[in-house]
DNA sequence: AAGTAGATTGCCT
DNA sequence: GGCAATCTACTTT
């Protein structure tokens, strides 16, 4: 008996959850995915939970629509969105169906593929920052569109590739608000759905919510 | 070394 | 119009 690390593929039953459940189990384990340029790994070590109808920080919070129809879709399928005319970022739909909630994944450490990685992100200057933030993992992962509403959960066929691979200790993970996100909970305060793996030099820095400057009324 | 203004496109109200 | 992530260029420490 040897003892090999598990690479076995996350199912449909492991999505199929609610989000905060999975959004903290997803840390640790490590998305695998065939790039072009070849096999890319990436252990996820940052991600935020986005809770559909409920949750003002959501692309669902306002209702379906053409874009973020997979949300609304089953568990265990990408969302992929594109943003700020040049970047795209990577959702995870989670359970039930049709409560349209997912995870971003935020930042993660190129355990394979590193080359490949920094090919695909040229600009990183370093491997830590090769994903390092969610518009960072897209990049080095080749992730774009064309992969919006694939199924993770469908083994080798997986256009995007599976997620494999043990959760992080729960010692070492840490929670705080998200990055960037005006929304609150009932209370008025920050909701703590922001997840990621204590110390970890690949997480990426935490950016309170920050209203754009008024651009036009400048003198 | 660390902080920030300004640029970029698509989506929704 | 307001919002989203990142990069470059520039400023300040």
């Amino acid at each position: 008996m040897t003892v090999a690390p598990d690479r076995t593929p996350l199912d449909r039953t492991f999505f199929d959850r609610p989000v905060l459940e999975v959004a903290p189990d997803l840390l640790g384990r490590t998305l695998v995915r065939h790039t072009p340029r070849g096999p890319i790994e990436v252990r996820l070590t940052e991600v935020e939970a986005y809770a559909g109808p409920v949750d003002p920080g959501s692309h669902a919070y306002r209702g379906r629509t053409e874009r973020n129809a997979v949300m609304f879709g089953p568990p265990g399928h990408a969302y992929v969105y594109f943003t700020y005319g040049m970047w795209h970022c990577l959702n995870l739909v989670c359970g039930p169906e049709d409560f349209a909630s997912g995870v971003l994944l935020r930042a993660g450490e190129v355990v394979k593929g590193v080359e490949s990685a920094r090919a695909n992100r040229p600009t990183a200057k370093n491997d830590h920052e090769l994903a390092k933030g969610p518009a960072r993992l897209a990049t080095a992962l080749d992730i774009d569109r064309r992969l919006n509403g694939t199924d993770v959960c469908a083994g080798g066929t997986a256009p995007l590739g599976v997620l494999t691979g043990t959760p992080a200790p729960a010692a070492r993970i840490l929670h705080g608000p998200r990055t960037g996100v005006a929304g609150v909970g009932g209370d008025g305060t920050l909701h703590p759905w922001r997840f990621w793996i204590d110390g970890d030099r690949s997480v990426s820095p935490y950016r309170p919510h920050a209203p754009r400057r008024r651009g036009t009324a400048r003198r």
